[in-house]
DNA sequence: TTTTTCTAAGACCGGATTGTCTTAAATTAA
DNA sequence: TTAATTTAAGACAATCCGGTCTTAGAAAAA
């Protein structure tokens, strides 16, 4: 997998809380959209501690309280989700598991994956949540894991 | 990390493989190899045990006894390995984790990870065995792991 | 003030991956 | 035939990740 999971549940409930954002002011409950996203509440709660105290979001405890986005939605990145979560290591590992990637010692696959790697970071880094958002409205794109029924 | 260690290890190993059958034919000790490439023995004869039962490899008991390639070098690619050993998960995944990726529900990254994707596995798909390790040796790159200093 | 509704924090468990070890079996060499 | 060398196979431990649970603490509502 090339991101975690963790990394993309925060990637969808950073989406959902831009959407909620756009409606109404005020916190978004963990609660409530951990039952929207299909995503476990415990779990979730403790992705977005993480995207909290990178300083992405905001938490306030209490009735009416939950998270929400700290600064503005078109000033964060979906890259600046996944450094919080899963560091930098997918944007700087060799694709061999070879320490130091770099130009000085080269792997066999190292001009392939640079090229690869540098596109990788620049989707992310080029989608805000706000572009996203928008994006998911225009063309109905989904961004919630499905129901997950019981046999 | 896009490839498990496991997969890593195979694609070293299979170079290593088929650069000492250049030079000499027969087996090639799994002892020896391990020991060149810094990797656990028994790591390595699991994982190249993985690759013979895919059909890859041969190996054979005994003294003069080890592994060598089941096709010829120029025959096997780096994606055969790579699907023996972590399958095809990678090139068929949605990048944001959601079940079913494809062009009928597409999620807010798919467009670009489809393409990136495919470059990936393009990659892979054509790099032999044989035109890797003539990569290797006339530009010198790194296929081994270094050895590691005990503190 | 008391209760209810929330997030914060962290202990805990299960499964997958990584890595080690032991034993068995096959082949060669003495 | 016997001993040495090598892979095969699988048990086993350690670590990480995904996920659950419990308790604490803060804020609002009653
Ligand atoms: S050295 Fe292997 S990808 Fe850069
Ligand atoms: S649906 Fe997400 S990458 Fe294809």
């Amino acid at each position: 997998m090339v991101l975690s999971k963790a990394c993309t549940y925060g990637i969808l409930a950073s989406l959902y809380i831009t959407r909620e954002t756009n409606k109404k002011t005020g916190y978004v409950s963990i609660g409530r959209m951990s039952k929207e996203l299909h995503i476990s509440f415990h779990f979730l709660t403790k992705i977005l501690q993480e995207l909290t105290s990178a300083g992405l979001l905001t938490s306030m405890k209490g009735p009416k309280g939950g998270v929400a986005l700290k600064q503005d939605a078109k000033d964060i990145t979906l890259l600046d989700i996944v450094i919080a979560i899963d560091g930098m290591e997918l944007f700087s590992e060799c694709l061999l598991g070879l320490p130091g990637c770099g130009n000085e010692e080269p792997c066999a696959v190292h001009n392939e994956w640079g090229g690869i790697r540098e596109q990788l970071y620049q989707t992310f880094r080029s989608k805000t949540l706000a572009t996203t958002t928008q994006q998911i409205d225009e063309q109905n794109l989904r961004f919630a894991l499905p129901e997950l029924l019981d046999s």
